[in-house]
DNA sequence: CACAAACTTGCACAGTGTGCAATGTTTACT
DNA sequence: AGTAAACATTGCACACTGTGCAAGTTTGTG
């Protein structure tokens, strides 16, 4: 990786570290571009050049499933369920999530619609990426299901992942355990 | 009902045609909020009296589950799955859905993130609601699942109520029998 | 070192969204 | 019918958002 890559990812952690500095000082909805900018040391556009919006500033850059790696999920003979939690898990063993940055994010989150907004936004690309390797491993008459159940194996990520920032103990990867735990459990009640 | 109140409905309504209208004429982007006000000849400082942004006059008034009378769900004895596509389908009889505005809402939405992004919000308020009913059917240990089960659902209505539109010859009652049909199917698929 | 590509910044500008106060309309009540 | 309270519409001012452009600066490469 090239000085200019490592660059610009330090500035836009910069910019997100300073966003939810900021957030968590003033409130959200006080909170300007400017006063972010000026957190970060840099200017006002040039926070535009990295992020669209405060929003996405405080959520950072969006969890995609790299459709090349995942060759594997479309043709294994596994469990549907195990091997969606499997895909899930290892996308957030990639990233190195932060339990303490991750509360602070979700403290700020809780409180503000429009930050809400944009994570479900971000679920949903999530959510778009897995329904296309869905759509592979079920076959095309199938489409529809797979979007349906992307958007159900992307929430429950996400519900495992806030069960995993509140309880200290856990591991990282018994976040995939949850997921699976969950759809599971979504199955019966539907039987 | 008063004269207030269906004054209030109809400069809704007349406001969310005149955006309509713009938007297939101008693009959304190149709408502003001037030309919507203009088109539905009220003062712009109106114009966000009854929306927050232009987003939100395109899409109109939420679709909400009205959650006093649907006490029957909360103790019916029948399938799960029958009960929550009849409550779903039930919300659409009440609300007049015309094919072709929703097809030219569709259009418009079809071309712009930015719509996307609140129809997406408005599905989980839609979500929310039915999450509440089915954990008082479920249980409150049974949290989790059923915000799960109430987005599974919620996406299926929106899958089923696109079916729906493209279909010319399809009647409004048939969604919920799709609906039905999508959630079995994607059990099945967890099996 | 020199040069192209990429990054930063200031500036100008169109558009968004809100608070406030003035003015008009509807409702409820006598 | 008369009146006061509640509500609706509007203009105006203003702070903030987000983008295009052009000029200056930094970085990778031969």
């Amino acid at each position: 990786m090239n000085l200019r890559e490592r660059r610009r990812r330090q500035t836009a952690r910069d910019i997100q570290t300073a966003a939810v500095t900021v957030a968590l000082r003033n409130g959200f909805d006080q909170m300007t571009t400017e006063a972010i900018a000026h957190e970060a040391g840099i200017s006002t556009r040039t926070f535009f050049n990295y992020y669209n919006n405060k929003q996405a500033a405080i959520l950072g850059a969006a969890v995609r499933i790299d459709v090349e790696a995942a060759g594997w999920f479309t043709c294994s003979d596994d469990a549907l369920i195990d091997d969606i939690a499997k895909l899930l898990g290892q996308r957030l063993q990639d990233d190195p999530l932060e339990r303490a940055v991750l509360r602070k994010i979700m403290a700020v989150v809780d409180a503000n619609p429009s930050l809400q907004d944009l994570f479900r936004k971000k679920v949903h690309e999530t959510s778009l990426s897995l329904a296309t390797l869905l759509e592979v491993r079920l076959g095309g008459e199938r489409a529809i299901e797979s979007r349906l159940l992307a958007e159900l194996a992307t929430h429950a990520l996400t519900e495992a992942v806030v069960i995993w920032a509140a309880d200290e103990d856990s591991a990282l990867d018994e976040i995939s355990v949850l997921v699976a735990a969950k759809l599971r459990s979504v199955r019966e009640i539907l039987s």
